[in-house]
DNA sequence: TAAAAAAGTTAGTTATGACTAACAAATTAA
DNA sequence: TTAATTTGTTAGTCATAACTAACTTTTTTA
């Protein structure tokens, strides 16, 4: 790891590029991602994309060859942990001990992950406790940069009779997850799934003793382990 | 108040001038403040300062005539005692639950001010139960923008065998808050003037049990309630 | 009050990071 | 395997916000 990092001069856009090639790559499994995906994710153009690429080569943060996949380096990589491990933290602080819901702290950690002081996150932690998990139940990178990602799989990929625990859901839509607690659906809840049906892919489930039909793309965004 | 306040669509540059305009009105209690006097301040050149004037004049946040001095619309003044208020909240909840020192918080500060929910700050708040200074002694203005200035006074104005209480310092300089917590002077020091030295206006003063002599520079940046 | 100094303004440049439009390369489908 | 589609690239534009250099107005002082 080279000292560039500690410097960390990076502009609130490369972050925001560098986290979302790394969500690309590494969460979401994407066996290649492109110029284009990188643009659709962040909502900007493929031109722009193309622009910071550049950039980010330059820098040595990301590897590409000209019309080839995009991949990170080791530093960019620990950027992007970084910045995903100071979003966790304050996504846990704002629900924990400011009263915001799920869908409320999205958008605030967005912006307060671009704070820079390795001493204010160390401390927030260190203040909650080291907390493993994030409200969204994602894991919490340490201090060190220890990246795991969640075993976990969709709902919607389970069978009739299969009983299950909610280890995360997707924090990508703030309609989402207001659905999600409005049923009564929290972290670690206990599901069954009674039906799936073959016309639609929706999916009837038990949990608390509340009978509910979800549909796919529901199940999609609902991340468990497999009990039984 | 006209509902352009609660959109708040500012960039951080010209939360920063408006910031800064404010400080200069009425904190330093300046009879009239000019364009280049705010570049100073701000450590830009007089050529940004007022390109950013022209455009804060459009937005209504300032009012200026051509050649004259600068001032702050009611608009203008809410904004920049919302940033004050999020500036003295996070320096305490910095030096309060995350173990920064005096001399750490105020950088922090600079970033986190411009966080913008309304939620967050406001909660911050109640979290603190609500305190009325920040570690530095500054009065934190309330959720209504209710802005009061501390009664203070230089130390150095003081004569021999005045008493005095330390209510506030200065936090522009990091070498001087070190060197305040250093001899240890602290909020609500009692502070007794000892001696007034013509030469070089140094000061000798007297604080539990402990005699310094302090200098003038020192002794301008110390802020007192008169005792006896 | 005229010259000097200070304060304020304007014009033109630079860097960042968006954008569109046009074009080139790679992939997929007919 | 050619044609169509998707993907990636380049060139040129725009807004923000900094800068320097040159110029104008105002204020100070000799």
């Amino acid at each position: 790891m080279t000292n560039k990092l500690n410097l960390n001069n990076l502009t609130k856009s490369e972050e925001d590029y560098l986290k979302a090639l790394f969500q690309l790559l590494v969460e979401d499994n994407a066996a290649k991602v492109g110029n284009n995906q990188l643009a659709d994710y962040l909502k900007v153009s493929p031109a722009s994309t193309n622009n910071m690429v550049k950039k980010l080569k330059a820098k040595e943060y990301v590897i590409s060859e000209k019309y080839g996949k995009l991949d990170l380096t080791e530093d960019g990589r620990s950027i992007a942990v970084r910045l995903i491990r100071k979003h966790r933290l304050w996504e846990t602080f704002l629900c924990n001990y400011l009263n915001f819901t799920w869908d409320e702290v999205h958008d605030v950690a967005e912006q307060l992950e671009h704070i820079k002081s390795r001493k204010l996150i160390d401390e927030l932690d260190r203040f909650m406790d080291f907390p493993k998990n994030d409200p969204h139940g994602e894991l919490i990178p340490n201090a060190n940069g220890e990246y795991a990602v969640l075993p976990k799989i969709m709902l919607s990929s389970l069978s009739e009779g299969d009983v299950c625990k909610l280890v995360a859901v997707n924090d990508g839509s703030v309609n989402f997850l207001k659905y999600v607690s409005e049923i009564g659906l929290a972290l670690s809840s206990e599901i069954k799934v009674l039906e799936v049906r073959e016309f639609d892919k929706s999916i009837r489930i038990e949990f608390n003793d509340v009978i509910e039909t979800v549909t796919r793309k529901f199940a999609d965004n609902v991340f468990v382990k497999k009990v039984v």
